[in-house]
DNA sequence: AGTGTATCCTGCAGGC
DNA sequence: TGCCTGCAGGATACAC
């Protein structure tokens, strides 16, 4: 659910509201999101300031003031949600699963309907190990379609399940997988090692167009999705094939198909996506 | 190495 | 109305 756009999102929103807080009390009310028992983890939050918040891959950072931080992984439907004061009757969140008390009297929900959502306590050097574990982030000016290309080259998979493999480039979730596979031509069964360097080129770029304006649309709202304010994204309007399945094409008017691939859908345009091989 | 399958969960849409 | 099936922005473990 929330890839990259959806999760830096929800951190650019949560900064105004969340940093400088004091962590008074943690109520973990569905145990099974995180990683460690409630009373290992408790004891690591409680009493710290948020320094700051972030973003990895798909992941929202919230930094402690002792270097620790508060990975959390929104799943297919976690949201992460602030209120001035506790929630009282139909705004209150549907599926809480942890609560942030603060000092100031103001609460951060972690809110996941599913569960597939985690919440962690690392300190920096866990975190260093963890982040170790994610490929580049697409959107950093340090990454460059040459990088991307001799990456490609390793594998012999499907680009479009390369593209999910979080090690391999970090934050690309399905909906953007299908929609840059779209605007960049290439069908999402192409091995990713057959990709020539004119392609790699085009991909980089519209991985990163994709991202970024995904971005600037807030995100993309298919059901679940909710940013900190609790407002949905606009990028649906924008895409292109995802969910299209059966519907023309908006560039050359055939249909797209949807074939299941490593057990997902991928969306595209068979005329503007040719041949897997 | 890479793929298919199953698993963790809940909810919703569509068919009958 | 209800019951059933299939599907969903993710990630992981397993057998082949």
């Amino acid at each position: 659910m929330p890839e990259l756009p959806e999760a830096e999102t929800i951190v650019r929103g949560l900064r105004d509201t969340v940093v400088g807080e004091k962590i008074v009390r943690v109520e973990v009310l569905r145990p099974d999101v995180l990683r460690e028992s409630k009373r290992r983890f408790a004891p690591k939050v409680r009493g710290r300031t948020i320094s700051s918040v972030e973003r990895r891959a798909k992941n929202v950072l919230l930094r402690l003031d002792d270097g620790a931080t508060i990975a959390v992984n929104l799943g297919m439907t976690g949201r992460m949600l602030p209120f001035k004061h506790p929630p009282r009757g139909a705004s209150r969140p549907g599926h809480p699963a942890v609560r942030f008390r603060f000092a100031s009297g103001s609460v951060l929900v972690f809110d996941d309907t599913r569960r597939f959502g985690t919440v962690e306590c690392l300190d920096s050097t866990e975190w260093a190990v963890r982040s170790a574990r994610f490929g580049p982030e697409p959107l950093d000016p340090s990454y460059r379609a040459e990088d991307l290309l001799h990456a490609l080259g390793t594998s012999r998979s499907p680009i479009r399940s390369w593209l999910l493999d979080q090690k391999r480039i970090a934050g690309v979730g399905n909906i953007y997988a299908a929609e840059a596979l779209f605007l960049s031509g290439i069908h999402p069964l192409r091995p990713a090692n057959r990709i020539g360097e004119d392609e790699a080129i085009a991909l980089h770029a519209s991985v990163r167009s994709v991202l970024s304006e995904a971005i600037e649309a807030g995100g993309t709202t298919i059901r679940d999705y909710r940013n900190a304010q609790g407002g949905k994204g606009e990028y649906a309007r924008q895409l292109f094939v995802y969910g299209r399945n059966g519907e023309p094409c908006l560039r050359c008017g055939s249909e797209i198909e949807r074939v299941v691939l490593s057990n997902r859908s991928a969306f595209f345009c068979p005329d503007c996506q040719p041949g897997s091989d």
